[in-house]
DNA sequence: TTGCAGGTTAAAGGCGACTTTAAGGCAAGA
DNA sequence: TCTTGCCTTAAAGTCGCCTTTAACCTGCAA
């Protein structure tokens, strides 16, 4: 089994090689081996990397997902806080499905029939129907200046 | 029908009064009028508002809500361009649906019996089955410290 | 031997979406 | 009149997540 490079790696899974780096820095990734200095990686970081991209587009910040998926808690097993943490976000991804839903339909409608009233229609909908309530709390920043 | 001060609409949105102004600054939404300098609001701000909070807890970028909602697009109906773009998004939801039942499960199943190489063979499916071609483009930033 | 394609680090920069700060305005009540 | 409370603006700061830059190193082919 041949190991892979920086940018091995990061072709594979569609990263730059700086955001890997960037990861072992903060500790999402434990530090590589190193052969003359240079990174070197088995297969088994682009199923990590997977997850982490995975979680990192719905939504999780990378500290969550040290904690949750990396994190002690999964080790010692059941810890009453990792327990208590992903039970929450479990919560908010159900609330978050909902609110991409509604989204959907709304955008939906207007690509069918654009009329005004119904974007005006559609927002009393949301406002009333607790878009307060299934308020989404911590969301990631992304932006992917993926070129 | 009593005009509202912008904190009371940002009390019944759930937003800061800053936020709100930033709105009207960067043009999503348009300049309230004025009494005595002061911005006043009529209701119909609350369902514009519902929409936008709604899109942005589900991903979009203030400036896809421009796009999508509020700009020409949906008044002179059936751009071209508007239609292409929303087809797009709405693609883009749909992965992000699927992605978010990905990391759903995997949650779940770490909650139950957290072992790690149950872990490992979940990053190798997500890895596998397709964590490249399902990738969602722009996911907004959100960090809101809502304190 | 030189050139080059890759790798390394630390530090600074950038983006989106706000928030905070600083300096002030206006109206009502004590 | 003065204080209080809410409002105003422009400008600067913040946060997460990287990317870019600058200066350097390493191994290999020409």
């Amino acid at each position: 089994m041949p190991l892979l490079t920086i940018s091995e790696v990061a072709r594979q899974v569609g990263l730059q090689p700086s955001a890997i780096r960037y990861y072992e820095q903060i500790g999402i990734l434990l530090p590589a081996q190193r052969i003359s200095g240079q990174r070197r990686y088995d297969t088994s970081v682009l199923y990590r990397l997977a997850i982490i991209q995975r979680a990192r587009q719905t939504g999780f910040t990378l500290a969550e997902i040290q904690h949750l998926f990396f994190g002690l808690g999964n080790v010692t097993r059941a810890s009453e806080r990792w327990q208590k943490l992903s039970k929450r976000k479990l919560a908010e991804l159900d609330g978050l499905m909902d609110g991409i839903k509604t989204v959907r339909r709304l955008l939906k409608k207007m690509m069918q029939n654009c009329r005004c009233e119904t974007l005006e229609e559609c927002g009393k909908g949301i406002f009333r129907g607790g878009c307060l309530e299934t308020r989404v709390k911590s969301r990631a920043a992304n932006h992917r200046h993926d070129k």
